[in-house]
DNA sequence: CTGCATCCTGCAAATCATTTGCATCTGGGA
DNA sequence: TCCCAGATGCAAATGATTTGCAGGATGCAG
């Protein structure tokens, strides 16, 4: 499979996992430390119904979509929309702000994380002609990748 | 109201936008001629539901969805995701491919139009660093409005 | 180690946005 | 004006995500 940009940070245990949730004061469950293995094992994004069948029935759909919430109110994941209708969310590392973006193919939907962000002096300029504060962005790429090419 | 980019092509007159319709072999009935004129009067971009309602009952939602996509296909209007599960559709000016950014109001949900886009040299780099094709990219940006600033 | 209040989970039903089947209707060329 | 492919209305189907509720498990207190 492609795996060009394997840098994640949070190739971290479970162990450690399960404290950053404890000092959130959130409780260690069986499927919340079966979500986040699923997360740090698996590929890139991953939606909901991704992380329950990786689960293999382990808990309930319901219970993975209230965990990723938990999980992102508790800065652990990110969310992010590649407009297709479906929530996909990353495993964060520890003080990672998770802000990076992505190239998704638009034929086998394979994505690879894009490393380098856009200079935030367009930010400043769009904020400072606006009038806008605070501005971020949500910036995603899409292509056909090199196994879709020839194909 | 925030006002800053009012560069609208398409205050094209309908008749013009109907003869768009017909050259594209498509009928032009009154679903979608109301529709069209919603979206050309209605503040930048707008969901089905909110054409809908513009339309006050006129035609089914159904019809608006159907409409929405077959003008999409007819490159008269784009479909934009801002990232909070609602599709979003803007008229398009002949021979606007489109290509432009937004500024959203996390408030107040305001939209304002980005004029330029960042630069495709980023763009043509992603291309060749990751050996996919086609490469096009979805920027959007958020931040809070003068007038929830204040508020 | 044990009890217990609290937080979680499973299950099922409810929402929401969007799509689709189908019978009926209509725009516009012949 | 007639006719039919293409449109529409209505209702039901989908798909993703959320929520109500009763029973279950976690982690602190004892």
């Amino acid at each position: 499979m492609g795996d060009a940009h394997h840098h994640k940070p949070q190739l971290a245990g479970l162990g450690e996992l399960a404290a950053r949730l404890r000092n959130c004061a959130r409780r260690v469950t069986e499927p919340r430390r079966e979500i986040l293995r699923a997360l740090r094992d698996g590929a890139h994004p991953m939606s909901p119904k991704q992380v329950h069948q990786a689960l293999h029935d382990t808990c309930d759909l319901a219970t993975v979509y209230r965990s990723l919430h938990m999980l992102e109110a508790a800065g652990m994941v990110k969310r992010f929309d590649l407009g297709d209708g479906v929530r996909r969310f990353e495993l964060l590392g520890e003080g990672d702000d998770g802000h990076h973006h992505h190239l998704v193919c638009k034929r086998c939907d394979t994505v690879v994380e894009i490393d380098d962000c856009f200079t935030p002096a367009l930010e400043q300029r769009i904020a400072s002609r606006s009038g806008f504060a605070g501005v971020t962005h949500r910036l995603e790429f899409f292509g056909t990748c090199p196994a879709c090419q020839t194909a």
